[in-house]
DNA sequence: GCTTTCTAGGTACGCCGTACGTAGAGGCGT
DNA sequence: ACGCCTCTACGTACGGCGTACCTAGAAAGC
């Protein structure tokens, strides 16, 4: 009877963290899950997210291309790596300072500046947000700066994914929405340009309006953190039926 | 003196809206930007993004790979085609009804219903947030409602945003954040198997809390989406230094 | 020591985006 | 009316991609 050798375990798991990284037989591997990843991780920040492929990174890690899917299965899971690598650059006091506010702008603050140094961590958390040994730690440590709040769990996580979207929308936002190689000026200028004469034919009025003001306060992006920012703390605090109307 | 024949012009812009469909010499095109973006739209919605090709949606036009160029000189502007297709399907009334609040809700769902029914285009628009002519109708509109609201223009384009990003971002999350062919059901139950084995290792108090107390109340995306949206519109709405704390 | 299970890596397939060149159609200036 | 000149259509070809599949050989377990 085969039982004692474990169910047949059905397919082999789809998410990478569900797969051990070594399982002790056969010879040491040569490389490692973390090396590769931070491997990607400086290709992408040096080159853009375009940039890393599965060939180019096993040739700067001095591999077969082949060799690297004995650690990386897909390629999406490279990515998954790269993400929970860049997710371990957040640093957390031993205690949440009991200001629940403050602690959240400060979350916010370091995950908008990792996605500064990381470009290419807004687009990739936005299409595959995978939850690695980082990413726990994270949301672990989110929930401990909203014990005081009296919010059942189920909340609190809806409300952790509107801070976050927040932050990578605006990160997104600021980076101009542009593809890895392209010009930002340039494709600012022609937005602008277009709006304008778009504007011009008339069927725009108000779009007319706020971009004839929108020309005196040229406020910093990081005003516009900071302000939005706000509001969204505001809004995640508030009492989940508070508002009066609808 | 060649000063007539107009400026050089630069270059040809990389913004396709700037560059005019036709320019009324040579024989009359066989195809439309409308056309193809049409199948383009089609072509992901049946099959997801990446089943769109420049090779595929040529054939599927009955017309040769290159061909496509003429009217799409990257595929990038594709992307910008197909989004603005589906913005095309916004149904604004004549006039807001003055209920501001209740105005940006239909605004809201209605977005949500399109990215419903065109999962692909979450993805893009988070990474290409191209303002086609569809986009700028649907931000005139936004202004018009917003109107009897006292903040300056800028203000209120950061709430847009604001709101935009929020509903995209739920979509996004709505729809298991999985790669095209993947399925969605297995990705969660991976997710939960991986949270649940994390969790016993004890060094994820929190979460272990939350992770048990959510079993209980299986909301529906429905009113998760209702009552983040309601925090979401009284964010936008709240004064710009209203919040006492920070 | 034998077996079993792992790692390394080469080869090859079928896709992709797109640069470039050719052929011909049709509007425009004269 | 005619010719020019611009535009469209599209075939060919290049370099790159992800990855299926296969062969060797190294090391851990019995």
């Amino acid at each position: 009877m085969p039982s004692s050798k474990t169910p047949p375990a059905a397919t082999t798991p789809e998410l990478i963290w569900l797969r051990p990284e070594r399982t002790g037989r056969g010879p040491r591997p040569a490389h490692s899950r973390a090396s590769i990843a931070a491997v990607a991780v400086a290709l992408a920040d040096a080159e853009g997210l375009g940039a890393v492929s599965m060939r180019r990174i096993a040739a700067e890690l001095g591999a077969g291309t082949m060799s690297l899917y004995n650690y990386v299965p897909k390629k999406e899971h490279l990515f998954d790596l790269m993400l929970d690598a860049v997710s371990g650059e957040y640093r957390f006091p031993d205690q949440p300072s009991g200001d629940v506010r403050s602690d959240l702008r400060e979350l916010a603050h370091q995950q908008l500046a990792i996605l500064r140094r990381h470009p290419w961590a807004a687009t990739v958390v936005v299409t595959r947000p995978s939850l690695g040994p980082n990413g726990l730690r994270f949301a672990e440590y989110y929930l401990a700066v909203m014990a005081p709040v009296p919010f059942d769990s189920g909340t609190k996580l809806e409300a952790m994914s509107l801070l976050n979207g927040f932050v990578v929308q605006f990160a997104e936002w600021e980076r101009g929405g542009v593809s890895p190689g392209q010009d930002r000026e340039q494709g600012q200028r022609e937005l602008i340009e277009y709006m304008t004469q778009a504007v011009l034919t008339g069927q725009y009025p108000h779009l007319a309006t706020a971009l004839a003001s929108a020309g005196g306060n040229p406020s910093t992006p990081d005003s516009v953190f900071e302000r939005s920012l706000g509001r969204i703390l505001t809004a995640m605090l508030t009492p989940p039926d508070q508002p009066a109307t609808t």
